[in-house]
DNA sequence: AAAATAAACGAACGATCGTACTTTCTTCTC
DNA sequence: GAGAAGAAAGTACGATCGTTCGTTTATTTT
């Protein structure tokens, strides 16, 4: 191999191309921390309690990171991974187009619903946690968020411009009233324990968007 | 003074009717505790805290309510107590009906805006944090957000049975539409220090409610 | 003013927090 | 397989957490 080669490799790979020991520890460090935030928030994640319920030394989880708010960063960064896998990645598989727009917000529901966080969705109790607290952390969750209210945008506008949706749409609007009827939704079918919010966000994501899909043109501000 | 008289006097009261010394120190702390936990969240807060701030011993303000949960628990009704005041009341003062409606949403948009807490809605905040948590604190947060969303309801309901919103509207989703998208706009623009958020949450509320209120009858689902 | 009660203080507790070291063991590279 | 590099353990630190206690100071009632 020759040196070039050698610089070029990623950290935490091996020379044959696996994942080196370490980088798989923090994968799974990584994983049980996204899972506590999403219950307990970013400042309830403790070092401490991952190594305790990771059977890890304290030590060894710590040097995986440096300093508690590297760690924050980092599983920040990796439930936008599991985000963009379970809601993003099911919606680029389908045609641009309404379909696609459609798969998205199925994606979305579907993820909602299932615990793929025991608490939620990690972004909506990250961000109301730090929302006014500013730093890297916020900024972090900041970008995250506006990426997917970017990405929600360009499907929708994808299907505007294939005629699908109406042109006089606003689609920024429309993209701020699907995020926060999802999310509320969620967040009350949590607090209540009622998956009745669930159905009333369904309703209303589905009727935006009736509202903008109509052949007969625009239908008032809707 | 009899005694029947002096067994139904209130605790922190009194017996010529005045607040105890004690009463007002409590009031003083629970606003304070508002303030932080509206930002850092109810476990953020915390009584070492709050005592070097309002410099008062911390046993001295650990006293006043024997445990954390007992001060998580009083701040919430604390908090419960400054929205009724800042958002409730000025719409009560209003004769039922649209108008009613109307100043209820004005006072609440006006109560997002202005830094009534440092950290935005407090309930939002605390809703986020506790919606995945069971136990006493999340059950008085979940009761407040009932009784407001009812509250909102009735207002609906009087200005329906007055003729001034259509009589087919669905007024609890309609409730939950309004509160998703003003909590929303109010954590979108903390998070992203962009008050346009404030706009896009009142443009949806307009149009959700220029929506039941067309005097041709219902126009779609809405 | 005296007696009774309430409120605040100050010190200490065990626990846990994040962080800094050194040492031991495992894993990868050559 | 030897040597280098990396990962994990172990220990200790100062700070802060919620809580308890006994004492002292303020305030209220008689």
């Amino acid at each position: 191999m020759t040196l070039h080669e050698r610089s070029c490799t990623l950290v935490g790979v091996s020379t044959d191309g696996r994942l080196l020991k370490g980088e798989q520890t923090r994968n799974v460090i990584l994983c049980r921390a996204a899972d506590i935030a999403s219950a307990e928030g970013l400042e309830g994640l403790s070092i401490g309690r991952l190594a305790t319920e990771l059977r890890i030394s304290k030590s060894g989880v710590f040097t995986h990171f440096g300093s508690k708010e590297e760690l924050q960063l980092a599983t920040v960064r990796k439930a936008a991974a599991v985000f963009r896998e379970h809601v993003v990645e099911p919606a680029l598989a389908v045609p641009a187009g309404l379909g696609r727009v459609r798969a998205l917000l199925d994606a979305w529901q579907r993820y909602q619903r299932a615990p793929v966080f025991p608490g939620g969705c990690f972004f909506h109790s990250t961000m109301a946690e730090f929302d006014a607290r500013p730093g890297r952390v916020r900024d972090a969750i900041a970008g995250s968020q506006g990426d997917w209210r970017a990405f929600m945008e360009r499907c929708l506008r994808e299907a505007q411009e294939s005629g699908e949706i109406d042109p006089s749409a606003d689609l920024p609007q429309l993209v701020f009233e699907l995020d926060a009827v999802c999310r509320t939704g969620a967040a009350n079918a949590l607090l209540h324990d009622d998956p009745a919010f669930y159905d009333r966000a369904a309703r209303a994501m589905d009727a935006r968007l009736a509202a903008v899909t109509a052949r007969g043109g625009p239908r008032g501000a809707g």
